[in-house]
DNA sequence: CTTGTGTCCTGTAGGC
DNA sequence: TGCCTACAGGACACAA
């Protein structure tokens, strides 16, 4: 579920309540939640480091430690993070670093798919091999026209799907494709070697765009919940979307009289409107 | 190398 | 109410 933004407000909201707060203890219910190393070893080796600061890369949330370790967490579809009181402990709770203030960060997973890993910061390991081959960040001084122009040149798949590609577009998902193409005015099927240098601009700005504006309003929390900030707050950007979610729905841009519909791209859920986007 | 498909795992919504 | 199926915002392995 959490993309880039809601992954980056996360991060903000973390930061305070972790930085300079040490791991005494690490608990893991779920041995399949850890991805590297072994559950035993990550238990034994997270304790005791003292995290130093948070960083982001693409929708992986790193909580630096001392001693060049990174502790690293993917959300995945369903994953959460909290800090909670020593006698809380959240539904589907997998993994539990209890801290130095008596407080503890509580990794919760309903869907055991979202990962931790316990890394050196000079070694990731192959497991997170997909971490080093990621592209640009999308909201970065790199990410440039000329950049993405350069990924989706003469590429035959739908630009849609490229979209969804963590080498071209580190932290992007199916909320915020969508969103960016609507915002392009370009159909989620069309082949991204297709496009016109024009169109790649606009798709470049508004991506950037719509990602600032997801972390502006604090992420994206569906009629679900399943994304919520780490104190439980709603994320605001819900009420900006202009085609996910909306299908079967009027467009929203004042004077369009289509209607968002709804296919599938690569087995993903694609929302667009017909009239805005050509 | 590129592209499309299936799978991981679990919970929930909707149909009957 | 209960059972069944389809589906879910991600990433990766794998086959063609």
């Amino acid at each position: 579920m959490p993309e880039l933004p809601e992954v980056e407000t996360i991060r903000r909201e973390l930061e305070p309540l972790l930085v300079g707060r040490r791991i005494d203890r690490v608990a893991v219910h779920r041995h399949d939640i850890v991805g590297f190393p072994d559950a035993d070893v990550f238990v034994r080796m997270a304790a005791g480091h003292t995290v130093t600061r948070l960083a982001r890369r693409g929708k992986y949330l790193i909580l630096e430690l001392d001693r060049e370790r990174d502790l690293v967490i993917h959300l995945r579809l369903s994953g959460h993070l909290e800090v909670v009181g020593p006698n809380v402990t959240p539904r589907y709770e997998r993994a539990r670093f209890a801290l130095s203030d008596g407080r503890a960060l509580s990794f919760a997973e309903p869907r055991v798919l979202g990962k931790v890993y316990l890394v050196m910061r000079s070694h990731y390991p192959a497991v997170l091999a997909g971490m080093q081959g990621m592209g640009q960040e999308p909201t970065g001084a790199g990410f440039t026209p000329r950049y993405l122009a350069d990924a989706l040149r003469g590429r035959r798949a739908s630009v849609k799907s490229l979209l969804l590609d963590q080498r071209i577009c580190c932290g992007v998902g199916n909320i915020y494709s969508d969103e960016a193409l609507f915002r392009a005015g370009i159909r989620p099927t069309r082949r991204a070697g297709r496009l016109s240098p024009v169109e790649v601009r606009r798709l470049a700005r508004e991506l950037r765009r719509v990602l600032d504006d997801g972390i502006r309003w604090c992420g994206t929390t569906m009629a679900d919940a399943r994304y919520v900030l780490p104190n439980g707050a709603r994320g605001r950007f819900q009420e900006r979307l202009r085609v996910f979610g909306r299908e079967g729905r009027h467009c929203r841009r004042p004077g369009c009289s289509g209607t968002v519909r709804r296919v599938k791209i690569g087995n993903r859920g694609t929302r667009f409107c017909p009239v805005c986007q050509k």
